[in-house]
DNA sequence: TCAGCTCACACTTTTGAATAGC
DNA sequence: AGCTATTCAAAAGTGTGAGCTG
């Protein structure tokens, strides 16, 4: 029976590590669900485990599972600052997301409980700085945060719940804080990341019975940054968020407000020091300096009348008995802020023009979007700005560079937006502001090309303009995953007992289309491949063959972590070799029951979550101890990380052919841009045992996104309140989950 | 020097408790 | 007494801009 194991502190933050535990229903006791190490993997599980129940070699296939169905409700809006680029804020503190995922479920059953996550992985290896108008690659990205999962407040439900509402992320926040206690999802700032929600099925309380469908909407993709760099994304999140009313042009916020403020703020001051520094005048004043209280009363009293304009005493700053004070300064301040109130009222009705001119393209792009159409200006990563050789584009410049911006005033080489448009209207059932991913059970096709540009009216991509020279095709065949070979598929000896995120929805036993040339691989499918609008090979010499192995290989047994916190890897280019990882002292309000595992070599070499992960260098799954496991569980299932559960042909989604996992644009250079995928995971725990056993190298294969493990944990609770409510975050105010609850998935070791 | 980050700020919406009215 | 509607204040969510940091 799996639960989610959910530690409260999910507030711990990083430092929670081997949280992830088997519990035998005959056993209470907690068992490791995975072996610290991999090389006791296998030997510390149960024999049930080893023997993982039989897996259909169709995904189990309730029908429902395969209708289900997941609408992105504000799809619009999203498509809108996926047009532009999107931007989201993130904080110390912790900042929500705008837009929020506002979801439409269908196809649940009724009477069945689910549970819904929130994920958010990383789309490629490179960090990102805008330039230029637009986003370019400008390195390799930074080590891989602990993975928190954020769970919705109201799981677990039933599906006729979660159907008869817009199911809500909003809560969900996102942080920079790498030590961040309360749960927050943690990410780095100037990288790009894509949203996934995953609804697990919970058949009763005590366990994940049935599967999981995973929703990765392309649109939703966004760069994290501290403050905004894109004037369009803020005059759109000012315009969009309600929280943001005050900025606008009629908000007392707005500019226009602030520097009146501002003005006379500085107006009062001046006023202030001008009386007092013409006080000099009377000598008196000189003598007797007015104390604070008096000077505060005076201001006041002064910030009610209206500025002078010229201190009629004929005090001179330069004259002033009080150098050290800064009339002068002020004074000038004063008049610039004159000036540069006239400035900005000229700039200012400019500015309108331009933001009408925004609106109007916002607009249009929203009318546009209504012909299921939108860009998505984020750029490719730069060819060689990844340290990691990534899948050779096909035709990096010709398929996005020349992507004609809507606003042509705004270059953005870098980014050319992209265009969803075919893939969304070719979906009859698919409406302007929503969208239906396809699920697919066991293979993905790729979304049907978007049409030539001439058929948008503002055709955003470049690289639509030929199709014959259509990048979606060429995608599979000249992209290779981007694993590094560092990454490459653990050696046999890594087994994993870590369940990644990828792992969990990949069926063990699904083909998965290898991405070049497999069947039902993007380019089998007629120009179905999309290619993902960012992810952009930047070495396409390194790019590998999915399933050629990768170069280096990390053997799952690295060198024991000990008290040491840093990690060389002889087979990993020497920029990944060294590793350093903050020594973080579990929180004291960890309850790791497990702890002791961290003793084991393994263990020690990869603290879940309490380490960076330098990804930045080293795609992530494959040096993540869990990775390799998850590798190897893949490879068992015969299937490639990347290559998740492909929807079944479903018909759920018409326009929107399965897309192969792999498709999902992390590191594999070209993988064919996917509007939604579906997920379909008949069985979790399977798939993990078969895994085990495997000692033959897993192919270098890695998952489309990072793999991670998720902390699902086997519980043998039976009762579903008890399980659960660790993985609600505790609230300050008593709240048991008012606005949901993170879960730790940083199980994943050091990388 | 500069890009990026942090923080305080003013404004807004949201939320929940208190109060009034029926 | 119980319920509903309204009011109010506190909390929380925004982007901004100055200042800090590496």
């Amino acid at each position: 029976m799996l639960s989610v194991e959910m530690f409260p502190g999910l507030a711990l933050g990083p430092q929670r590590i081997g949280d992830c535990f088997y519990r035998d229903q005959e056993a209470p006791a907690h068992l490791p669900l995975f072996p610290p190490t991999c090389d006791v993997s296998a030997a510390g599980l149960p024999p049930r485990l080893l023997a993982p129940p039989p897996v259909p070699s169709e995904p189990t296939s309730k029908a429902q599972k395969d209708e289900v169905k997941m609408e992105l409700e504000n799809s619009s809006l999203w498509k809108q600052f996926s047009s532009v680029g999107t931007e989201m804020i993130i904080t110390k503190k912790g900042r929500r997301m705008f837009p929020g995922l506002r979801l439409k479920l269908s196809g649940l059953n009724p009477s069945l409980r689910y549970i819904l996550l929130l994920d958010i992985v990383p789309l490629d290896n490179s960090r990102y700085r805008f330039q230029g108008g637009g986003w370019q690659a400008v390195g390799s990205a930074e080590a891989r945060l602990p993975d928190r999962v954020f769970i919705h407040p109201d799981s677990p439900a039933t599906g006729a719940h979660w159907q008869s509402r817009t199911i809500s992320f909003h809560y969900a926040k996102l942080t920079n804080n790498t030590l961040d206690t309360q749960g927050h999802i943690i990410l780095h700032s100037l990288h790009r990341y894509q949203p996934r929600v995953h609804v697990i099925e919970a058949r009763d309380v005590l366990r994940w019975g049935g599967g999981q469908h995973s929703f990765v909407f392309p649109e939703t993709q966004f760069i994290t940054v501290t403050a905004y760099q894109n004037n369009k994304i803020t005059e759109l999140k000012i315009n969009s968020n309600p929280f943001a009313k005050g900025f606008r042009e009629d908000g007392m916020n707005s500019k226009k407000q602030r520097d009146a403020r501002q003005k006379r703020k500085i107006a009062v001051l001046t006023e202030t020091l001008d009386i007092e520094n013409c006080d000099p005048c009377d000598s008196t004043e000189l003598l007797q300096q007015p104390s604070d209280t008096n000077t505060d009363l005076q201001a006041l009293a002064l910030a009610s009348l209206p500025p002078l304009p010229d201190p009629s005493c004929g005090f001179r700053p330069e004259e002033a008995s009080y150098p050290d004070t800064q009339p002068l300064d002020l004074g000038q301040a004063f008049m610039a802020s004159q000036m540069t109130d006239i400035s900005i009222t000229m700039a200012n009705g400019m500015q309108d023009t331009a933001g009408s001119e925004v609106a109007n393209n916002m607009i249009e792009r929203s009318d546009s979007m209504a012909e299921p159409a939108f860009t998505s200006s984020f750029p490719a990563p730069p060819p060689s700005s990844s340290s990691f050789p990534s899948a050779p584009l096909p035709q990096p410049s010709s398929s996005f560079s020349s992507l004609p911006s809507s606003d042509t005033s705004d270059p953005q080489p870098s980014i050319p937006p992209i265009d969803y448009p075919s893939l969304l209207s070719s979906s009859p059932s698919l409406s302007a502001a929503a969208t239906t991913p396809s699920l697919q059970q066991t293979s993905f096709t790729f979304p049907t090309p978007p049409p030539s540009n001439s058929s948008s009216p503002q055709p955003l991509l470049p690289s639509s303009s030929s199709p014959s020279s259509n990048p979606y095709h060429a995608i599979p065949e000249t992209i290779s995953p981007q694993t590094d070979a560092s990454f490459a598929a653990p050696s046999s000896t890594c087994h994993s007992g870590q369940m990644s995120a990828q792992s969990l929805l990949i069926q063990p036993n699904q083909t998965l289309q290898q991405e070049p040339g497999g069947n039902g691989s993007p380019s089998d499918q007629s120009s179905a491949a999309f290619i993902y609008p960012n992810v952009l090979p930047p070495n396409p010499d390194s790019a590998q063959p999915l399933n050629q192995p990768a170069a280096p290989t990390l053997p799952c047994s690295l060198p024991a972590h000990g008290a040491s916190t840093s990690f060389t890897f002889p087979s990993v280019p020497p920029h990944a070799q060294n590793l350093s990882f903050p020594n973080v002292s579990p929180s004291p309000a960890l309850h790791l029951q497990n702890l002791s595992h961290q003793a084991q070599p393994l263990t020690a070499a990869f603290p879940p979550s309490s380490f960076a992960h330098p990804s930045s260098s080293l795609p992530h799954p494959s040096f993540q101890p869990s990775a390799c496991l998850a590798s190897s569980f893949q490879q068992s299932a015969g299937t490639h990380p990347q290559n998740l559960p492909n929807p079944s042909s479903s018909s759920s989604t018409p326009s929107y052919p399965p897309v192969e996992i792999g498709a999902i644009p992390q590191f594999n250079p070209a993988p064919p841009y996917r509007p939604e995928m579906v997920l379909h995971h008949p069985s979790l725990l399977p798939q993990l045992d078969s895994s085990l056993p495997s000692s033959t190298p897993p192919p270098s294969l890695y998952p489309a996104f990072p793999s991670y493990p998720l902390r699902l944990c086997q519980d043998p609770h039976s009762s579903l309140s008890i399980p659960f409510r660790h993985l609600y975050r505790q609230h300050q105010h008593g709240h048991p989950h008012p606005q949901g609850s993170y879960l730790d998935m940083s199980t994943r070791a050091v990388f």
